[in-house]
DNA sequence: GCGAATTTTGAATTCAATTCATGAAATGAT
DNA sequence: ATCATTTCATGAATTGAATTCAAAATTCGC
């Protein structure tokens, strides 16, 4: 029978709902300011209801973080099967972190916040399988395209594995949002375009790992031209926002 | 008189002993399990008189993390200083903050969790001033090294300015100390050794970023030795704990 | 030694997260 | 359709830790 199909849709549907408000709400006062009666409150239900879903409210963070993984996982695939060489679709994947750091500011400080062993710790085991599932396929893309380079001869391991080669750009970029989203860090060193600079960091960094072809990193033109075409081409967007 | 400046002393010793007492809490419970009145209790002071110090909880973390700043600058300034290549020095840092990570494994947890802007945000800004500037010497040996290294024709910033070159290993290092502190993403992934991989990622970015001589990243004996090395001379302290 | 000023104290307050007794709605057997 | 049963939603009440603040203790200047 449907019925119990039907329910099961209506708590997704309402668990979305909590979600989406939760969203808004950290966008409108701060992640700092977040309450749970004010969730509940903006979705027309009682308290008890929210934690028939979320169990703390870290529960509820760690699935806000993971329901939000979703959009960028669909930008790194976007990237990985992009026509474009190897190098250029790695160099891609930080593009496509770009692209979605201006479409959601407030995410890469939410999974900063949630990554915190404070709040790590404090969460149910479920539902921090589900959100390393969650971001399991941006970690994915990129070892597929290692293995591809591999392949391909445009990239010698050297004796790394490509769990080892995907965790450079992945420390590099996980280090540059962290300083980037932190006020207090920019705003007192003043870095003109961190993003921009990331993308030449990268490129440099793959240039050390020895992935072919060389590029060279002073032409900040070309990297601009390649952020975006990857941008309108592939992600649909326009760089410059 | 030397009454008011006896008082002054005895304050900022008490000042420490809250922070020392904090310090082994968080050894023992966890920075999760932190509590103001036990903090208190465990200096035989009453909560209010630890309010008188720290105006709250978050104005006590980032106290700590100011405080434990200074070991990990002495660190640095030992690297700086020593007699080693502009580059050997530069990867002389990340083997500071491997040591350093090591004898206070709460650190980073402590720093990625006050640069958040849930608690950041929370932080009166004085402190958080003092902070920044408790932290600035790192930045500074940086920037000096790299001025160094340009002046001695080593490093050609090729457009970047000494500030741009040293956010790149600095983001490098702050998302692997981010990732590795992470339980849950190491326990996952599993990375053998992912601070000798810092060394390594590390040689190959300033590989990228053109810094002489050109080292080989391959050669894992040579980079180890070099830690080793700086270990024992510089740091004193033996490198693999 | 004495009153004013400063500091310390910890019980009381506050405030948001979380619980749970209650009643409402859905289910399903008769 | 009716009633017993289970399941679900509610929000007032509870909890627990951070923070406050009026009273007590101490220090200071004379």
């Amino acid at each position: 029978m449907g019925t119990r199909e039907r329910r099961q849709r209506e708590v997704a549907e309402r668990e979305q709902l909590f979600l989406d408000a939760a969203r808004s709400l950290i966008r409108e006062d701060g992640l700092l300011n977040l309450q749970m009666s004010r969730v509940a409150e903006k979705c027309d239900y009682a308290v008890g209801t929210l934690y028939q879903h979320f169990v703390s409210k870290e529960d509820l963070l760690v699935a806000l973080a993971s329901d939000q993984a979703q959009e960028r996982v669909d930008l790194f695939v976007r990237v990985y099967r992009a026509k474009a060489s190897t190098r250029d679709r790695m160099l891609g994947f930080a593009v496509a972190d770009i692209v979605y750091a201006r479409r959601r500011p407030e995410h890469f400080r939410l999974l900063q916040f949630v990554f915190t062993d404070v709040i790590w710790g404090a969460t149910p085991p479920a539902r921090r399988q589900a959100c390393m599932e969650a971001h399991a396929p941006l970690r994915q893309a990129a070892l597929d395209l290692i293995d591809e380079a591999i392949g391909a001869g445009d990239l010698d391991p050297r004796g790394l594995t490509p769990s080892e080669i995907c965790l450079a750009p992945w420390a590099m970029s996980t280090g540059l949002h962290a300083i980037v989203h932190n006020e207090g860090l920019v705003e007192q060193h003043q870095f003109a375009e961190p993003y921009r600079l990331m993308l030449r960091y990268i490129n440099d960094l793959l240039n050390g790992l020895g992935w072919k072809p060389w590029t060279d990193s002073t032409d900040a033109a070309a990297l601009d031209a390649l952020a975006e075409r990857l941008c309108k081409e592939v992600l649909h967007e326009s760089y410059c926002a």
